[in-house]
DNA sequence: TGATTTGTATCAATAGTTGTTACAAAAGTG
DNA sequence: CACTTTTGTAACAACTATTGATACAAATCA
């Protein structure tokens, strides 16, 4: 299914930031090992701060740290900061209520959207940021 | 996430299929229900028989059945037929291989794709096209 | 005061989705 | 054999979302 790559790059930018959880890092530098610019940095690291995973300073000396360990961290919170919509949408016009099925398909596909969204956040709660650096540093597959 | 439409649409087709699994249902017929054009529900339709879950036939008395009963089309099945693509992307450009965490991040979040997938599929292959048209016709929850 | 960085608006480029028209190919009917 | 109907498919327009880029105000520190 189509989808962007907001979460993929979140998950890029905290672990620059777990790597150097003592110091504040700039978007600009961020935005180089991402390889886009640095804007797209901040827009992200400003949703990251609505959800209370960072801070941010403005400044000469400002930058981005996290606001918790990387323990604490766990890929739904980064998936519910950052995450647009569902798995899959419905179709954009209302089906047909006169029609047996278009009358009542779309309650039952709604709930099936809930449960998919569902089994997603059940596996990313076991993912920590941590265990993504971990993974990362050592070039493993993420257990 | 952003997302279409097609696996909802699917699965509104194949229910209406199932419901009248003796007839051969006609594009148009389907495409008043969805609330769309003939064309949209036909370029479903060829995915579907692609995928071996349906035939369709030309000329006047033409149209399309299911291959299989309800019981044995999963929504694994249909997932399969029309997906096109993951949950979420990776970032378009490559990122900095100069960069610890940019060098790595790739293989990681790969698999996290992959597993994100399994999840879904493991969820979609526990219900069948039966199974949803139960629902649909007694107005319920899919369970 | 000056330099630096975030936050945010705005716009362009691109890509994907959906809707529409058009028409060839297939299949049945008189 | 025409004629009608329906699928299959191409082509294109409209719309939306994503990403990248420029610009600049606001904040912060030296």
């Amino acid at each position: 299914m189509a989808s962007n790559s907001q979460f993929a790059v979140a998950v890029h930018i905290l672990s620059m930031l777990a790597q150097k959880s003592d110091e504040k890092i700039k978007s600009e530098c961020i935005a180089e090992s991402v390889n886009t610019n640095a804007v797209v940095i901040r827009r992200l690291l400003c949703n990251l701060q609505e959800a209370n995973l960072v801070v941010s300073q403005k400044g000469a000396t400002g930058g981005t740290q996290l606001t918790k360990r990387a323990e604490d961290i766990s890929l739904n919170d980064i998936y519910e900061a950052v995450s647009t919509g569902e798995v899959f949408s419905l179709h954009p016009s209302k089906p047909n209520q006169d029609c047996p099925v278009g009358k009542n398909i779309e309650s039952v596909l709604c709930n099936l959207q809930k449960d998919i969204d569902d089994v997603i956040r059940e596996k990313l709660v076991r993912y920590t940021l941590a265990d993504v650096l971990e993974s990362v540093e050592n070039d493993v597959v993420l257990a």
